[in-house]
DNA sequence: AATCGCTTTCAAACCGCTTTGGATGGCGCA
DNA sequence: TGCGCCATCCAAAGCGGTTTGAAAGCGATT
């Protein structure tokens, strides 16, 4: 069933029958009913493809995920994302198209998307320093908004963020109020964006009190249990042990506290951990009390809303870039308290 | 650039550079070689939404996605599912669009897709017991696999699956073997096809050696390390705890070792652990050596596998409903040992 | 020279919708 | 009665490709 056949069933223009379901003015109240009940009656969808091509709009919004290197990409912050973003565009009836591409040929994959028309912009995922991106996106004219910031890129630039820096920053100075002085830094990958503010924001907080970090309290490495266990492990051996972490991840964090365990400590007694909780809709920090006192930042709601950026400067080009800062919460649970004596 | 204008700085018809360009044999060669040397030149790229509908072919693959409810398929294995499939789908210029849905409306996800017509088929995930998706995708024509089997559905359909019966039969066999006879299966929600499976398969092993397993060492829930966690500590806390776990997940693994710490015991020397492994990308088994015993299947590859199938019935669908069965394999690692006297 | 058969090219229809630029008819008003 | 103005509706021209059916060119055959 086409716009064609249900003209001709109701005896009217294919032209009047489209702007009766489109909710343009010039048609009769009345036709417009009779229209829309036979339309439904009918059960007739109007063909994506055929719009699509007469009012060259895509109506969907890319997400390039390039795999196959070193740092993977494909991890529970962005299915978290990625569903969260989805709901967006299924609410304002966008399509949400994924490109997994070597990540190689990832300057391709935006190209194409732009010059073979099957998006109206993308969302950048996981910023680098002086992200190159930016740069191309800007060149070849896609709409885009970044998750996270780039540092150093020159252009201005939509992009939506969490304040790592304030988020690490508290964590900090909340272990420090509980007279923690000796506290190690269990890091993502600081070639990444947001690792390297957070980083800041503990050298911050730590610097206010006049301490100075020594590295081997910092550690920086991709967020896995493993890499956390490990980290903690070699922390926890040294002359002078650390008395409480600030962790990147809820993973990190479940490798710290084994390694804390594995010490024969408790952790929240005689180690303090502070972890960043991405909010996870499958990897909840407990259930009613938190497991872990966490700086948290649900990366679901942050999907929704780049999403929503997105969608609003697609539809309102004229708008500049946004920007959009988003707050962590601090939130107490069982794995932190004062320094012991 | 668009085709119409291509062909006029050729001096030719857009019939023959369409032609041209796509292979077809009734071009002279020389003309061949000019018009893909002008297309590159000029940087030409067909536009997809004329293309698609030109030709009726969505070239797109759906995935849909439902949320909000109690048990969230937005999990870390969907993720690395996804990868492998869209890997699949970029090798073969098919794009890959997915649908986050309210789960009331999953069947609405489906009708629109289909009348819509934005895609050629989809790939069903997380099937359930009798799972109503596959009659109404029966229903309305559109073609699909599932990844993993619907017990009880009586159409015939397409599937790609782990032989999970299988994995977790050998599993507990390798743990009689070594002397266990008091194992405890920690499954995954066993509404979920292939956790009923993985029960079978536990309760085969169990049978053979003439053992009956009492349901205090069974237990079903999502996978999550807390329920993990907090299976393997009542099971250890009884009178007879077990020796050893058959345990669905990765993730889960992570919460027995810890309940197994807790109370003092060492894994795989007092107490033995077999997970099952989806070899997923960021969440690796260990290094060189794997932490756990597992039996292990790269749920990366499954992903790039059932879209494989689906692109093969796309293609051509007087082909019937395929299936394919993995075999997982067996994995030994540090976390199991023989029975302590 | 006429015919045939190939290869190569093209004009035009088509995919299913949107949108522009009229047509049509009824009504109020002078 | 005649005119202009709305309110409605429609024919046709896109959007940018693919595909059908036919024509043109040309050497070989008769």
């Amino acid at each position: 069933m086409n716009l064609k056949e249900l003209a001709l069933k109701l005896g009217l223009s294919p032209t009047t029958v489209s702007r009766a379901l489109n909710g343009y003015p010039e048609v009769n109240e009345t036709t417009r009913d009779r229209v829309v009940a036979a339309a439904k009656r009918h059960n007739y969808h109007p063909n994506t493809r055929a719009i699509r091509l007469a009012t060259g709009r895509a109506m969907a919004v890319g997400h390039v995920i390039p795999i196959a290197s070193r740092h993977e990409i494909v991890n529970p912050v962005f299915a978290d994302f990625i569903a969260g973003a989805g709901e967006t565009y299924s609410r304002n009836d966008y399509d949400m198209l994924l490109s997994v591409v070597p990540d190689a040929q990832e300057e391709d994959a935006y190209r194409g998307l732009k010059s073979k028309g099957n998006v109206d912009g993308v969302i950048v995922h996981a910023p680098r320093l002086d992200d190159p991106r930016i740069g191309l996106l800007h060149a070849i004219g896609l709409p885009f908004v970044v998750h996270g910031r780039a540092t150093g890129s020159t252009l201005p630039y939509a992009w939506l963020d969490v304040n790592n820096r304030r988020a690490f920053q508290r964590a900090t100075e909340f272990l420090l109020d509980l007279g923690h002085t000796r506290i190690g830094l269990i890091n993502g990958l600081e070639f990444m964006d947001f690792a390297i503010r957070r980083r800041a924001g503990f050298c911050d907080a730590m610097g206010q009190r006049g301490l100075v970090v020594s590295p081997e309290l910092m550690t920086s490495d991709e967020m896995t249990e493993l890499s956390g266990f490990r980290a903690a492990r070699q922390m926890l051996a040294l002359d002078l042990p650390p008395t409480a972490f600030v962790v990147a991840s809820m993973i990190s964090g479940m490798g710290v506290r084994r390694a804390i365990q594995e010490r024969g400590l408790t952790m929240g007694r005689d180690v303090s951990v502070i972890i960043h909780d991405d909010d996870l809709s499958y990897l909840k920090n407990g259930e009613d009390v938190p497991i872990f006192t966490a700086t948290r930042s649900s990366v679901r709601e942050a999907g929704r809303l780049a999403a929503e950026m997105l969608l609003d400067m697609i539809a309102n080009p004229a708008l500049g870039p946004q920007q959009r800062l988003l707050e962590a919460e601090l939130i107490i649970g069982q794995s932190t308290g004062p320094v012991p004596k």
